[in-house]
DNA sequence: TGCTAAATGCAAGTTAGTTGCAACAAGTAG
DNA sequence: CTACTTGTTGCAACTAACTTGCATTTAGCA
């Protein structure tokens, strides 16, 4: 039974994602590897629902449970895996923190096309918020999303 | 009849109230100025429900319902009334607009005290985004959002 | 004063996300 | 390699926030 529960060869990336999760503490199992590896292949924020319809049916392998993606979304948040974004879409939206890049995000109000983008400012503004501000003692996140329209959409 | 339907003196906040509502083309309703009563004396944003826990509940006249309630927000924010602002509760919160008075927002994670900015830096990065993207053509709205700890919860 | 479009109330429905509990499986100790 | 323990998953039911359809009422205006 060479391919009964594992895999005769395991992928190189298969081997990223696995020593990633368990680097953050976190168990390895299929529903997980699964879910990070959506984010790995992604290039905008994914809501619960975007990463349930994402998640490969493999006929052989039971589907993954709903509640699942909730609960494994909210352990890589725990662990500083994935980050939640606020984009307007009526729902919550993910993406993976990578430490190496620090962005925002700019949005078609019309259409939901997603850019991010990879200038900030706000650090004046944060020692400026602390400094003002007699009931704040910190800031440790923030968020800059820019709504407007995409060329496509200003044109209909 | 004096008092049946129209209150004998009309104060000169309700005054201001129906001017307000008149000059966004919407008709002067009790559930309207009640709620717009609300934002005015509000130092802070709303939620739905913070809205409906704040209005008044007069024995002589029916209750407002829930669900106007999220009307008159939708037809307060497309007439440019109030504007939506996300803090991370699980659910949009509503404050007026004053057109004199841009400002964003300091939350505290833990305990939800929420704070205006009046300093924002965010127009060289709109500028910049504008420039640098090839696929968005306008930024209308943007928002900045600082999440830290107040004084009181960082010591907890 | 009466008309009409807009606003409201009520009931039911939808969507996103949560909770409790039993079954299961990853990691680890033996 | 096996057994144990604890974290993870699936299922079903639940909650909160918000929406929709439709009948009734009312503001604004002729």
């Amino acid at each position: 039974m060479s391919n009964s529960s594992k895999p005769a060869t395991a992928s190189p990336e298969q081997l990223e994602l696995t020593s990633l999760l368990a680097e953050c503490g976190l168990k390895v199992t299929r529903p997980r590897l699964s879910v990070l590896k959506i984010f790995k292949n992604s290039t905008h924020p994914l809501s619960a629902q975007e990463v349930a319809a994402a998640l490969p049916t493999v006929p052989a392998l039971p589907a993954i449970n709903g509640v699942t993606i909730y609960r494994i979304l909210d352990s890589f948040k725990t662990s500083g895996l994935i980050r939640e974004v606020n984009l307007r879409h009526g729902h919550l939206d993910y993406e993976l923190i990578d430490h190496a890049d620090h962005h925002h995000h700019i949005v078609c109000t019309k259409c939901g096309l997603t850019e991010d983008l990879y200038s900030c400012g706000v650090s004046g503004l944060i020692k400026a918020a602390i400094k003002n501000s007699r009931n704040f003692a910190t800031v440790n996140e923030h968020s800059v999303e820019l709504f407007g329209l995409c060329r496509k959409c200003i044109k209909l």
